[in-house]
DNA sequence: ATGGTGGGTGTCCCA
């Protein structure tokens, strides 16, 4: 089974791309992140075309989430347990969208950029990934056993060589520390970064900025991840980044991340 | 040549 998930900043631009992607990536399941769509503006029906399933959440032109699978989908949740909420009137963002996939948990999630060490929007993050942690632990704790895939954009350079240049970042969000602790709370809660061992860094990322031609001189980062829980771990196979994605006219600034489980 | 972006409900906000 192969399971991807990807950044497509907005799928009303971006719908071409992704119908051409699936067409020739042979993906049973793909996460999407940054719709950029309400439901109604979503286009269920050129995917379905292509014999996929699909959620989506999207409250408006911001954030939304999607879960297309060919390997059935069931159990779809909108939001984790407590996620925090955020603005005026305070509501939950589309930022988190859970289903079950040929026996997989798949979570496909738009971690909240911080914005600026100084910024509110820094601790909203902080404080929807320690929800995140305690709502991902306790299903773990549910089912030791059980096949969870932690999908998206985290917004997060974990290991400085995941940025193309620290010194670049010493005053930046996304390697911040407490937003490393955060993220290593989640591993230390039982789930691990299965792309890593079969596409290492340096130099490996997986996103570069629009701004300041940071893909053809290779300034990226590497901030979207799947992270498995023991049981999906034990059945990772491979792993890649589809670099040549980000390439031409009309590419998303994130790659499509890709991961190969073993059939049981 | 020392600059160079691209989404969205757009002349501003967000990444």
């Amino acid at each position: 089974m192969r399971i991807a998930t990807w950044n497509v900043n907005s799928i009303r631009s971006r719908i071409d791309r992704v119908e051409a992607w699936l067409q020739r990536s042979d993906c049973d399941v793909l996460a999407l992140q940054e719709t950029k769509a309400t439901d109604e503006q979503f286009p269920f029906e050129r995917l379905r075309a292509l014999g996929y399933e699909v959620a989506h959440h999207g409250l408006n032109q911001w954030n939304g989430v999607a879960v297309l699978s060919r390997v059935g989908l069931e159990d779809v949740q909108v939001g984790f347990e407590n996620m925090p909420m955020w603005g005026d009137p305070l509501g939950a963002e589309a930022r988190a969208l859970g289903a079950t996939c040929g026996g997989v948990r798949i979570w496909s999630l738009y971690v909240p950029n911080g914005r600026s060490l100084e910024d509110p929007h820094l601790a909203y993050k902080l404080d929807w990934l320690a929800h995140l942690r305690d709502a991902a632990a306790k299903w773990l704790a549910d089912n030791p056993s059980a096949q969870v895939a932690l999908v998206g954009d985290w917004n997060i350079a974990p290991q400085d060589e995941d940025v193309w240049d620290m010194e670049f970042f010493a005053d930046k969000t996304h390697v911040s520390p407490p937003e490393r602790a955060a993220f290593s709370a989640i591993v230390e809660a039982g789930y691990t970064d299965v792309v890593r061992p079969h596409a290492p860094g340096p130099g490996v990322y997986t996103y570069w900025d629009y701004q300041q031609l940071r893909f053809p001189k290779r300034q990226g980062m590497r901030i979207d991840f799947v992270l498995g829980s023991p049981a999906l771990t034990a059945r990772v196979e491979g792993a890649s980044i589809d670099r040549e994605e980000r390439k031409g006219k009309g590419a998303s600034d994130h790659a499509p991340v890709i991961v190969d489980l073993a059939n049981l």
